[in-house]
DNA sequence: GAGTGGTCTAGACCACGTT
DNA sequence: ACGTGGTCTAGACCACTCT
């Protein structure tokens, strides 16, 4: 039961019943679990209280909420596995695992340089430049949203077929060829244009990653972030 | 003004324009925003609402409120960089700088190990095992706080002392050498010990790495839970 | 039509920090 | 004493899903 005159918040206090009842198997992924208003009835709190707790673990990823419907535990196992290192070889591990990769491309337009893109593109100021954004499904899931920039002197023919294929290879095969990336990894609470991109509700935590991708030889190629989802995949790293 | 009608619903229509006032520098960093009060006031809308809004934003990482005193802009700027895929050079790293870092070992003790742990650690059920926990601080804010398994049979001698230096030095001078490590990165909001811990508030995000660390030989050294605190610090990687 | 979660209101009391 | 954010209540209306 709950403790009103605890100095721990009633919503604290049912956060961590609901969670010691996920934890003992009371009540198991896929499970369905009492309604706000049971909830408020059961523990004499307010339907407001309860939401609370219920929203709280619901960001935390234990539990899913269905308008109509009702809040349910979700487990967290993302099955597939994808490196965050890597620059290349998305498409070809998806393959691998007998899921079809695709590319999605809503925007590809010319955009001006300001003046923090162009120091980080080693260009002038007002240059011009592609925006792109890009999202990477495997089987229809979004895993991957990419928003990205690069001079548009370095890739004057680039078209969004070349983006929906393999933007490596688009590379090469106009003579550059790509080395590396510098990478600021961070958990965010997604905007809601990037979550949606994503399938993702409000306020679900996400990873991001701002780039540098350089050519080889050191010149940059490509200002990008890129948000993954982490709902349904799995990220990751080697470190020595 | 906000649109009661409209179908976004009223916080978001606000958390927009409190957004579009800090983009705009109406707001600038370090400003005070209106109270809850005045934002209910001047928009005709509950304090509930305004709240949720303000709330939103908060764990978005724009706004940051301090009881007592009110709400606030705060900037993205994280001064120090650390790198996610080294295993060492972390407390040299922050000397250089002219930082003086600090480890603290809350925990150290023997458990034994269950079904799971004993798969990933290499070792029997129930075999003895060290949990430690670790809290690097830089200039005393706390940077990383780690939660790590270790067999018993691996480092019988291990004492809170060599924990507070150098891990790796002192698994070296135990004729061991650290090779690699295997991570699972994910973003996360941390529960109140984590939090508490790295000194941050309830429902922000976090970064969080879930490690393999081997000997050179393939041996597995140790199973750990590394949470950083990216509120001061920025995470860096390199990708190939 | 009944139940669910999503939003919203207009109050209330509290702990905290400033004055 | 006053204003702030933190919590909590007891209602309300809505859109959605299932039956």
């Amino acid at each position: 039961m709950l403790d009103k005159n605890s100095l721990i918040p009633l919503y604290v206090q049912l956060e961590n019943l609901l969670l010691e009842m996920i934890e003992s198997g009371e009540l198991k992924v896929g499970d369905i679990i009492p309604s706000e208003n049971e909830l408020s009835k059961n523990y004499s709190i307010s339907r407001m209280t309860a939401k609370k707790a219920i929203d709280n673990l619901t960001i935390k990823g234990f539990l899913e909420r269905v308008k109509g419907k009702g809040t349910f535990v979700i487990g967290k196992e993302k099955k597939i596995e994808l490196p965050l290192n890597r620059l290349r070889g998305f498409t070809q591990k998806v393959k691998e695992m007998g899921l079809i990769p695709k590319n999605i491309v809503p925007i590809l337009e010319r955009r001006k340089a300001d003046k923090k893109l162009a120091k980080l593109l080693g260009i002038d100021e007002n240059e011009d430049v592609w925006y792109m954004e890009r999202i990477r499904q495997i089987d229809d899931t979004p895993a991957v949203f990419e928003q990205s920039y690069i001079a548009i002197s370095l890739l004057p023919n680039l078209t969004r077929k070349d983006l929906m294929s393999s933007k490596f290879e688009y590379v090469r095969s106009q003579g550059l060829e790509i080395s590396d990336s510098d990478r600021e990894i961070s958990a965010e609470i997604p905007d809601d244009y990037v979550a949606s991109s994503l399938h993702l509700k409000r306020n679900e935590p996400i990873l991001l990653a701002e780039c540098i991708t350089y050519l080889k030889g050191g010149q940059v190629l490509e200002y990008s972030t890129i948000f993954y989802n982490q709902k349904k995949y799995r990220f990751k790293l080697y470190a020595d």
